[in-house]
DNA sequence: TATTTAAAACTACAAATGTCGTTGGTGCTT
DNA sequence: AAGCACCAACGACATTTGTAGTTTTAAATA
């Protein structure tokens, strides 16, 4: 249940609904991708799509269906990044942090804080 | 030039042409490519992909071309990077080496080197 | 209960992607 | 010069993705 992969149109949705304490209906959603201009089908669809690759699940509740994330925060991101890091520098975070280091990409802020985060 | 999009089997051509210092034919790349079991036409269409948009270039020698890279790899993997970071982490590197981090998922090494990198 | 209507289901379709097969041209060998 | 071998060009086709129109169903209401 996992390792589902989503699409750059589907992760819009996730976010969304990762967002919420509670089930969204698929209006609720529209009506928080304020920036999309995505028709209520195109959220349909993509729903639809989500439920068929077992990230969300529903429950229907009088005409509507309400959306529940199964597929893990978390887990999606930290897949995402170890794939990243797999494909392009080699397994080794060090070298993108090396990479970004040395394309002063990284801000101070962060820097001072991932230092703190390895101290203790 | 260096906004262009590439596909996941479309890199891995570039990871070969990035790899040599000097410009290969798609022969040299079908050999370097040992474990895909890509035919040798599947290999010559991502080459002409890659040439459509501007990743590579190439040049007539005897009766083969011989393909060099144009996008940066640099470039590129810091672009892929951000980007990832963007969609998922808010922009910040920190989140992501936090979100790593508490999933012991970065080696005792990398931290090593990630804290003396940000030592100096 | 019949009617209206909101929401889901179904269908569609172009562009991008992964993966070749086939055709055709050009340089190399006799 | 003719034939051969090698390689590039072209075309193809299924799948995935983004995006949406149309039809059907079921809930709400008169």
């Amino acid at each position: 249940m996992s390792k589902v992969n989503i699409t750059e149109a589907e992760l819009e949705i996730m976010k969304i609904l990762w967002k919420s304490d509670t089930p969204l209906s698929s209006y609720d959603i529209c009506d928080r991708l304020e920036d999309k201009t995505w028709k209520y089908t195109t959220v349909s669809t993509l729903l639809s799509r989500l439920a068929e690759k077992g990230a969300i699940t529903y429950e229907k509740r009088g005409k509507s269906y309400f959306y529940t994330p199964l597929l893990d925060e978390n887990a999606y991101k930290i897949r995402q990044a170890k794939k990243l890091i797999g494909k392009i520098y080699d397994g080794s975070l060090k070298n993108m942090v090396v990479a970004l280091y040395e394309n002063k990409e990284i801000s101070e802020q962060d820097i001072q804080e991932i230092k703190k985060l390895f101290k203790l």
